[in-house]
RNA sequence: GGAGAGAUGGCUGAGUGGUCGAAAGCGGCGGCCUUGAAAGCCGUUGAACUCGCAAGGGUUCCCAGGGUUCGAAUCCCUGUCUCUCCGCCA
């Protein structure tokens, strides 16, 4: 969430930088308004109940001294004030879930440095890394090859599930496990520390990390349960810390965990339907951070390092994008995002995006450490090292032979 | 799924209508003592919001949400979770 105290403050900077983003300048104005109005009402709900409060004490003597008559007469002043309470209660309640509402629903606020532009065509890109593979024969796509090898049984996932679901088999199975092990090996050494978290979160959960209440929709819900299917690890790993007041964060706190990941991919209809670059699961390592403020940036580019030196190390060329404010996620103040290439297409696709959230997901989710005697917002970061089932498909297309087979990169033969 | 018990501060745990944000112990922090440390002694030690330039106030929070009452950690209702036993199960 926003800082409300910040927006009231520096409204017109808030605004701007939050136009990139889309945000209507009338609904953070909105916002604002709400928010003065909930102080000033709780102002004065306030003084009831502190007047409430001291009278009910003084009953309280009079009727251990045995003073009925005057505990009675103080008696019907509280009622007075109750009615007056109750009015301002129910306004207040009302004013806060409609302010509430409204700025959980604000996406946080682009860095200074990112390029402002409206979609993906305007991000940024910082450089190539690896030589592009030339091919002396026509390239196939992970599709073609998947059905080709057997490697990819489509219609078996739409038999067992429905379509955007697929069935590994052998090699591709083993290759799926290989490389969840590579990566999780990989991010131990830079320091990030596995854990195995459940699959499904509640809602509460699902909210501090920002995917309640606005994506509702792009979510897979248990019927009867306030349970959903996760669509990154992100949202378990980062909540880990909800409602915590971290003692000493002088090292980061540096987490990395394998989970599959569940995504409806609502309006996405038609876009990547062959294949396996978007389905409804994936498997993907991730990567989260908790640091204080003032040393997010540097665990950003360390982040950044970490997936990019995976991707190097299985030989694969990729390229770094700034993302433009038009296409940062909602709680992501930055994002590099990293993109491998893709012979069939001819192109580079995603498959790593790493985040900075400043104190976003942090005030949601009260993510705090202790700074001396304050207690401060943390922030929060997270980044995929890697999306594996995208890794599966580079893999299947870069190291293809000309006989139709694929090569296993090196690094992975240790875990095959 | 069935039966029972429970949920209080960083932890253990007392508190059954007012003076309770809450005893006591442990832990943490500061000090005394000590060459240093331990022990011992003394003090201190929750969070959120809000008013105020500040000093300093106020409100809320004893699992959550309702209710009774002038007044609720304490009484009533609903829900959630945890533990124990049984059933089922990898």
């Amino acid at each position: 969430m926003i800082d409300l105290k910040l927006l009231e403050r520096d409204f017109e900077n808030i605004a701007s930088k939050l136009k990139t983003k889309g945000v209507k300048e009338e609904d953070l104005k909105e916002i604002k308004k709400l928010f003065e109005e909930k102080k000033e009402i709780q102002t004065v709900f306030e003084k009831y109940q502190a007047k409430r409060n001291s009278l009910s004490k003084e009953i309280g003597l009079l009727m251990r001294e045995g003073k009925k008559d005057e505990a009675e007469t103080i008696k019907t002043k509280v009622n007075d004030i109750k009615v007056k309470i109750e009015e301002l209660n129910e306004k207040l309640k009302k004013i806060e879930e409609k302010l509430n509402q409204k700025a959980l629903s604000i996406p946080n606020i682009p860095d200074s440095d990112v390029p402002v532009g409206k979609d993906e065509d305007d991000n940024v890109e910082i450089k190539r890394v690896g030589e592009i593979p030339v091919f002396d024969f026509e390239v196939k796509s992970h599709d073609e090859l998947g059905e080709e090898l057997n490697w990819l049984d489509f219609k078996a996932g739409v038999k067992l599930a429905k379509s955007r679901f697929t069935v590994l088999k052998s090699e591709a199975a083993r290759l799926e496990r290989a490389l969840i092990n590579f990566f999780l090996e990989h991010n131990r050494s830079y320091g990030f520390e596995e854990v195995y978290v459940p699959f499904l979160v509640n809602s509460q959960t699902m909210t501090a990390t920002g995917q309640l209440p606005k994506f509702k929709d792009d979510l897979f819900k248990i019927e009867d349960e306030d349970l959903y299917l996760i669509p990154t690890a992100e949202v378990p790993l980062t909540n880990l810390f909800r409602d915590e007041i971290i003692a000493d964060l002088n090292e980061p706190v540096k987490l990395t965990a394998y989970t599959p990941c569940f995504r409806k991919e609502a309006g996405s209809y038609g876009k990547d339907t062959k294949g396996i670059i978007r389905q409804h699961q994936f498997d993907k390592v991730e990567l989260v951070a908790i640091t204080k403020p003032e040393d997010s940036d540097k665990m950003f580019d360390e982040m950044v390092e970490c997936a990019s030196n995976a991707l190097e190390k299985l030989g694969l060329a990729y390229r770094q994008l700034m993302l433009c404010t038009g296409d940062l996620g909602f709680s992501a103040a930055k994002t590099i995002d990293l993109e491998v290439w893709i012979p069939s297409q001819n192109r580079y696709r995603e498959i790593s995006s790493v985040s900075n959230t400043r104190d976003f997901q942090a005030r949601r989710g009260k993510i705090r450490y202790k700074d001396g005697k304050k207690n401060r917002l943390v922030h929060t970061l997270n980044g995929s090292s890697l999306a594996v089932g995208r890794t599966l498909v580079a893999i299947m297309e870069n190291y293809q032979t000309k006989d139709g087979k694929i090569k296993i990169p090196e690094v992975l033969q240790k875990y095959i």
